[in-house]
DNA sequence: CGGTTCCACGGAATCGGTTCCACGATTGGG
DNA sequence: CCCAATCGTGGAACCGATTCCGTGGAACCG
């Protein structure tokens, strides 16, 4: 079967391919007439559009990439369906694309998404804006970051505050009495892996903690990570009363290893994980955790790019991170 | 900035748009004094592909369209990261679309796919096949089911079988001595939907348990749905002592219900969950489930997809589907 | 040394819509 | 009644890359 073509309509229809085109896109004015005509055959034909054609000649789509890090991180997953869902409703299809924490994909898929003329880009970046990234600034498709940012980067962003939760988050457990506080840290490759590094270094030494470096591993966004990160710092000769894992896939891991291990949470051992996600739900005694918004960034951040596309001066937001305390930190059961 | 065409490489290589072009899709033979001229030139000047023009000529893309009913959906999710994954290494980007469950999402989104004129679709489909569906299977790009089908579409697919496992599932519980087995099946638009409830239907007969109507409800995939169906289900006059959820984020909504009213799983009552989801490892006993295999889906999917573009038959099929008893099941305590 | 083959290349047609331009017809105002 | 403005339309140029076709030159063989 071959593929029926504009020029197929207008033939059928008996109007020029001019007059098929403005009423199919339905820009310009055209007679009643021609209008009943050309739908009528364009349906009777089965006409589909062929956007490469239409895109080509306008320079550019109706349509937005989302680059996230990880799809399968239920943060993510968040942020990509609320941003398709605010994008859709906004006339803009949305092009999803997974980087799998690499930053050869994320460059990739930017490729991608340049070379599909996308109207504009969502990203959460990795990686210190070299390769792909930095060239695809200097074109002029806006971009808006989400979640992460990057040094230099002259890019608006939809973040969390980052600094605010752990600072929350870490003199929660001091308040409890505990000294010995593990940190599975994230990729020093993300914003947001630094971010949270420092604000826990910070934190610790605030409050006077213990700040052995050892209670400090770095993990990489991953559930593996978490499991090794948190076995580490369980199998320490002086081991962490407290635990706080930088990341929702890592708090999987550290939690399935206290489960392996049977170690009670809340009791034995305090635990603050990190992103809200329904998953954590299943726990009977809640989790505590540092808590953002991904449905409001994936929309605001969807609100900013659109704003771009059309010339508008945006800027950039930094949301509330804050503590929620659910059951699983309890006052240190050692302490002093 | 005006964006670099081919054109713009070719001038400044000193060779034709056509030699140009030979080089940088490297499919023709090239000097290698052309190769070098040319390459530098697109280096220097920051070349980019242009895809519309690209495909526009060649009447398709490098692209393969994924397309989910739920994104947010963690066995989904999988599927779609394993799918790209996979396509990647063979060459193929990915677009990954999300229905939401919504058949006129789905349809949006099939019409987008077609019109970018992706090489091929791999689709977890919903409804009776009608609409864009329908249409779509009478143009020539190729189209996988993964996990759904559509009753009466020659189309092949991925699937688990899920009769085995609901079969398993059910005859699990009836050696455990339960009787009155709880329901919360999934929507009846979709394939898996219906083939899990009429798989319920007969294995509860086939066991001879309480075929009462009132222990299956039906919800929608969706967490809300899965607490609703829960609680419903709790609620009745002579409630179940099992209870098995046909997805898994109606898995997390019934468990979330549990948690709410202190009824421990494995002991009050036996709860069967669907899709071996990486979360529900934070249960501290774990939690017994029909599991399939998303990973593998999604890679034979896009395998069977690419088979199809180059005009290889292909032909459906059916993973299997296995019980993975954990601690959430135990013998009936007021059996008998 | 002559003829054939093959290679690399330039030029041009082409893919499918959109949009500019020009023109004829219709309408309204003076 | 005539001129001007407006509207709808057909035709053609155009977007950017690929590919076909034809040609010139080098290489190879007899």
């Amino acid at each position: 079967m071959t593929t029926i073509k504009i020029r197929d309509v207008a033939a059928l229809a008996g109007v020029s391919v001019g007059t098929a085109s403005r009423v199919l896109s339905g820009h310009s004015s055209t007679s009643p007439e021609s209008r009943r005509k050309v739908t009528e055959a364009a349906a009777t034909l089965g006409y589909r559009l062929n956007a490469q054609g239409r895109s080509l000649r306008k320079g550019y789509a109706d349509t937005i990439g989302v680059l996230v890090s990880d799809i399968r991180n239920p943060f993510f997953a968040e942020i990509a369906h609320n941003a398709e869902q605010c994008a859709l409703g906004k006339g803009f299809a949305t092009l999803l694309c997974n980087a799998n924490e690499s930053i050869a994909q994320q460059d990739l898929y930017l490729d991608l998404l340049y070379s599909q003329r996308v109207a504009g880009i969502i990203v959460a970046p990795q990686g210190d804006g070299g390769g792909t990234l930095r060239s695809l600034l200097t074109q002029d498709v806006p971009v808006v970051f989400v979640d992460r940012t990057i040094d230099g980067a002259d890019v608006p962003s939809v973040t969390s505050d980052n600094q605010a939760g752990i600072a929350e988050a870490i003199g929660h457990l001091a308040e409890l009495g505990h000294r010995r506080v593990g940190v599975v840290a994230g990729p020093q490759a993300t914003s947001t892996g630094r971010e949270r590094l420092v604000a826990c270094r910070e934190a610790i030494s605030k409050h006077g903690l213990d700040a052995d470096p050892e209670l400090i591993v770095v993990g990489d966004f991953q559930v593996e990570s978490g499991r090794r990160g948190a076995a580490a710092l369980l199998d320490l000769p002086k081991p962490p009363t407290a635990l706080l894992a930088c990341d929702s896939l890592m708090t999987f891991g550290a939690i399935e290893v206290l489960r392996e291990r049977g170690i009670k949470m809340g009791r034995a051992l305090s635990v603050i994980g990190y992103d809200d996600v329904e998953a954590y739900r299943l726990l009977r005694l809640g989790l505590t955790v540092v808590a953002h918004d991904p449905a409001q960034m994936g929309s605001l951040a969807v609100g900013m790019v659109l704003d771009a596309i059309v010339g508008r001066e945006v800027s950039s937001i930094v949301l509330e991170s804050k503590l929620i305390v659910r059951g699983s930190t309890a006052p240190a059961m050692d302490s002093g």
